[in-house]
DNA sequence: TCTTAAGTAACAATATTTGTTACATGAAAA
DNA sequence: TTTTCATGTAACAAATATTGTTACTTAAGA
């Protein structure tokens, strides 16, 4: 299954922005991303629409953040690029007739329930500004890892 | 994305066919899940490979559980039909050369690791024998979710 | 008025799971 | 021995979701 990397995708161009004074255009987001300027518009309209980013047209337009950065956390972002699925597991019925299958999709969501709920959480608990400055301090602590880090 | 229903799928069948002392060929397995038997062949596949299941041609022929109901957990079932990947949410590069989203990436995949670490782990503690036992529970304790259940 | 840049709808490309067909292999029954 | 039944597997089609692209509109500034 294709995974979907939006919320990666907008958390990178948020530091990127971060680290402008000036409004930067869909099309220079999109090279970060390397990827095409309306995919940006389009993942970053839910980010407009919550007001963490403001968009201006024109000569000069382009994105400005408006986000508290000591507020707006990982689960934020999460939920304004529409809160998509997390988990790549499912069952082939959501509501089966079958007295098995609902025993089974009933035991396995307990276990899916417990895993999204220790996700969604720990994306609340990091904020903008943390990951700023983890990203600064990453830089610091293990430059050896500009070079090639393992997956 | 679409969701990788295999692991919910091949519960189903394993209790059914817990719940039955003859081979099950796999048309009637395939009638369970509402498929196609050559799904359930390739399916189970990895299940016979690992010696849960035995498969026989010919007349009278199907397949015969021949795991152990009380040591062979969830996460087992979920290995033998390949540990599909757990998250519908991922990276657009799993090794980016941007600094920026080389941080991004980890910081989310320790919330995913842990997540993932969760689940799996869950998973490991329930055998077959749980998974029936509780089906049975369920059952009698709850017979009103025979009718309908939220999801 | 012209240029720049976002907003958006519509559609193509891509990737993954699931569904299907076709054919080979093997085992039991007739 | 031949026929029938059932799995094994490769190859391909269908379905679905994300991502990429084009075309056009709206709005702001030079």
């Amino acid at each position: 299954m294709k995974k979907d990397s939006r919320l990666s995708s907008i958390l990178h161009v948020l530091l990127h922005m971060a680290h402008s004074d000036r409004s930067m255009t869909s099309e220079e987001l999109a090279t970060f991303l390397q990827t095409h300027p309306v995919v940006v518009r389009r993942t970053m309209s839910g980010l407009r629409e919550l007001g963490y980013v403001r968009a201006t047209k024109g000569h000069g337009g382009g994105w400005m953040l408006c986000a508290n950065w000591q507020t707006v956390t990982l689960r934020d972002i999460y939920d304004a690029v529409g809160c998509p699925p997390v988990f790549a597991l499912g069952h082939r019925l959501e509501e089966p007739q079958c007295l098995v299958e609902q025993a089974v999709n009933e035991a396995l969501d307990d276990a899916f329930r417990e895993a999204e709920a220790l996700l969604i959480g720990r994306l609340a608990h990091v904020t903008l500004a943390d990951l700023a400055a983890d990203f600064s301090r990453r830089c610091r602590q293990r430059p050896q890892r500009r070079i090639a880090h393992g997956h």
